[in-house]
DNA sequence: TTGTAGGCGTTATCAA
DNA sequence: TTGATAACGCCTACAA
């Protein structure tokens, strides 16, 4: 048995059938709907009768249309599968969502759409927006000059007026470099992502812990920040000439398949090689060893960034001129960083 | 140095605006903009240049009260922090994207939104949906009733009339407990979360796969479907009077915390018990034992669902009448399944 | 306290 | 091929 038309959508009542069935003016249903105002009884118990009975709820498009707010505010994420950013968005949907607020959520990793066009498309549709801060310089340019309100998340916008959260990179390296100093370690190699700006803080980071010590810190890249990349790199870090005592990455995923492979590899964790990551993802906690990472508020930093963005669309005084929040970060010490084996 | 005025959102170019540049009628400009027309050569080049010269964008809200559609499409999502659930959207969001419509996200764990409320705010800012078949039965009326485009994820709906899209729960649960019976396992404990109306059907699929065995399976049930609960209900599992052989829980997330806690409890895995979950999230490869899992088509289940989404909204003659999409399930076989020891 | 009327930016209809 | 004009549903002065 099939329906025998296309289930098409009922035609909702409009706040002029609202007035009707209440006897009043649509102006008085309007100011009824959006409150701030008193109404006699009779007409406040007719109108909240035909709104219920209507099963009225105000057309958002054509309040929108002469409010000029959309209700909603975007989120553009640049990998929703990296739990790091999973948490970012389940933070910021809770505001969103306790404001009032809908979300509308981008991906871009796919990258059919060029970045600007997409941004462009949504700007319309959205009272404001939270970008990641690794967007290209000529969409943040775009962005800056649209005026419309705008939160980066993740690494500090050099321009002083843009708004920004996150952690600090570099002070959160520099504890982990500081961990692994303390562990006894000396041969470090880092894994970075050149496709982050920030993780060339992270490199610095480890680079300030090592100062003046006779540490000595390697370099290498992966191409994209996931386990793939990691189990990629493995071999190239670890069983060159002379290997490393431990091993960061620029994010968990990457140290999890790092972690995987080096085991692979015949090499025991920790005792052979220390290996921690970034982001403090849950399933760092499921490895084994547990990995040892570094908390960068993931899901503080989506709520943070949702509640200034919601302070810049609702215009509150206090909060004018830009800026970067510093979120805290912490070194969560687990099973796969240990002290250096006496022998090795 | 703070801005001198809150940053004030730039007022967009209007139709208007355009046509009077161009020295045409605002009819003209949107027959233009919305293609499917042809023009002089002259009207064409002075309308481009004008769209262009004041970057104009067409105003989507003032568009959709006239077209009666949005341009976006809702999804609504129970807990963005399983991967599971997050692999969804990642299909999903690709398709919507490819489609040119914007995708508007909720997550309804947190909850604070009464269900039904959530879904009549978002159905007037949508032009279709795609939900939960775990959805309670009154928001699932409301949703039909209200004529909405509506595609359903997960189980199947009974409602004939409703578009839903999944696996076979019961089958695949039968594919992991004949693995299981074929490596000799007897004693079989399935941990299930009741929350889902399709941990019944898996647990049916496993007793299909015991009929006419010697096979002796036990129920257990945690209150939600996360690695925390796995690991609560470990002993309770694991540490009975007749142990299990194998344990299959509800979904990876609390297998692999069963499994981290069975691994602590002194327990080896799978040489004293064999685990395996449900929906083949990436992170159960680097646990360890890698974790034997069944695929239940996340990303492909996303993309499926937006598509039939985007048809139904489109009216497309050929898929009327509703119906239940079967998705492909198959065991991905790993380290933390192997055959029974002899002696156990 | 309530009503009247104008306009938000766009598309669709119909006429030129 | 192009243009005038009437909606779409709502909010907000302003008038009563």
């Amino acid at each position: 048995m099939t329906d025998d038309t296309p289930a098409r959508r009922r035609k909702a009542a409009t706040i002029r059938d609202v007035a009707q069935a209440a006897g009043v003016s649509t102006a008085t249903v309007s100011k009824f709907i959006n409150g701030g105002q008193r109404f006699t009884r009779e007409v406040e118990e007719r109108v909240t009768t035909a709104v219920r009975e209507l099963g009225y709820s105000s057309n958002p498009m054509a309040r929108g249309m002469i409010t000029g707010q959309t209700g909603n505010v975007g989120i553009v994420i640049l990998d929703i599968c990296n739990p790091h950013f999973t948490s970012l968005v389940k933070g910021s949907s809770r505001v969103a969502e306790r404001a009032g607020l809908n979300l509308l959520f981008t991906d871009t990793a796919e990258g059919h759409t060029p970045e600007l066009t997409m941004l462009q498309a949504l700007s319309r549709r959205v009272d404001g927006i939270i970008v990641s801060a690794r967007l290209s310089e000529a969409a943040i340019e775009w962005l800056k000059h649209s005026g419309l309100p705008v939160i980066y998340y993740g690494g500090q916008q050099p321009d002083p007026a843009c708004y920004s959260v996150g952690v600090d990179n570099r002070a959160a390296a520099q504890m982990l470099g500081r961990h692994l100093r303390d562990l006894g370690h000396r041969r470090i190699s880092y894994v970075g992502f050149s496709g982050a700006r920030w993780s060339s803080e992270r490199w610095k980071g480890l680079q300030d812990a090592f100062d003046g010590s006779d540490g000595v810190l390697r370099l290498f890249d992966v191409e994209s920040a996931v386990a793939d990349e990691g189990e990629r790199i493995a071999s190239s870090v670890l069983l060159c000439a002379e290997p490393p005592d431990a091993v960061v990455t620029y994010n968990d995923l990457v140290a999890l398949g790092l972690l995987g492979q080096a085991q692979l590899l015949g090499l025991r964790v920790p005792d052979d090689v220390s290996i921690a990551g970034f982001d403090n993802i849950i399933y760092g906690r499921y490895a084994s060893p547990a990995l040892t990472t570094v908390d960068t508020a993931s899901e503080l930093t989506g709520e943070t960034a949702m509640q200034r963005l919601i302070e810049r669309i609702r215009g509150d005084a206090a909060v004018s001129g830009g800026g970067h929040e510093t979120l805290a970060s912490r070194v969560i010490a687990r099973g796969s960083t240990a002290r250096r084996a006496p022998g090795r």
